[in-house]
DNA sequence: CGTGTAAGGAATTCTGACACG
DNA sequence: CGTGTAAGGAATTCTGACACG
């Protein structure tokens, strides 16, 4: 498991979003896809699973360093909204 | 399941087979990779799979013909060096 | 901050064919 | 039959930047 096969493409298409979101997250070190000998981006069906995570956080409010302190610390956190 | 994300770059890694090889097993109907919009193949884990099994079977000594028939009857056979 | 986009280049993949056998 | 290869083109992806906000 946790093979890293796709191209961003496909990520694209799983998850609906831009390549320009995807990469983002992986400018923030969020997602940290594989890299072909020529550079070109190698994700696995986790990496599709945080990214949706990802954004599903996003749009409840939180930003990306917000989201990756939480990766960090596992800790409960009130949402935006409440703070 | 069943989801095909994985260009023959990847497939050709994974197997340790090269395009040619894979392209030909299509061509010879043995498997089905999808295509994109811009008609680049899209494999499957289970076609990796495939692939694996049919290039084992040729190394047996069948060709591709009948591992096309093999697949419909699933019938046993025996291997070719004892026909 | 998060994302869209145009720009130019590079990596990847595609098809049809010739070759050998 | 099964596979290698050179050829030319097309699809895909990459980076860095400008923009808006």
């Amino acid at each position: 498991m946790e093979s890293k096969v796709m191209s961003i493409g496909v990520v694209c298409e799983l998850t609906g979003l831009s390549e320009r979101q995807i990469r983002y997250y992986e400018e923030r070190k969020l997602i940290f896809p594989e890299r072909t000998k020529g550079g070109n981006r190698r994700y696995s069906f986790e990496d599709v699973k945080a990214i949706q995570d990802i954004y599903q956080k996003m749009q409840e409010g939180f930003n990306t360093l917000e989201l990756k302190e939480m990766k960090k610390s596992k800790t409960p956190r009130c949402t935006p909204a409440f703070r």
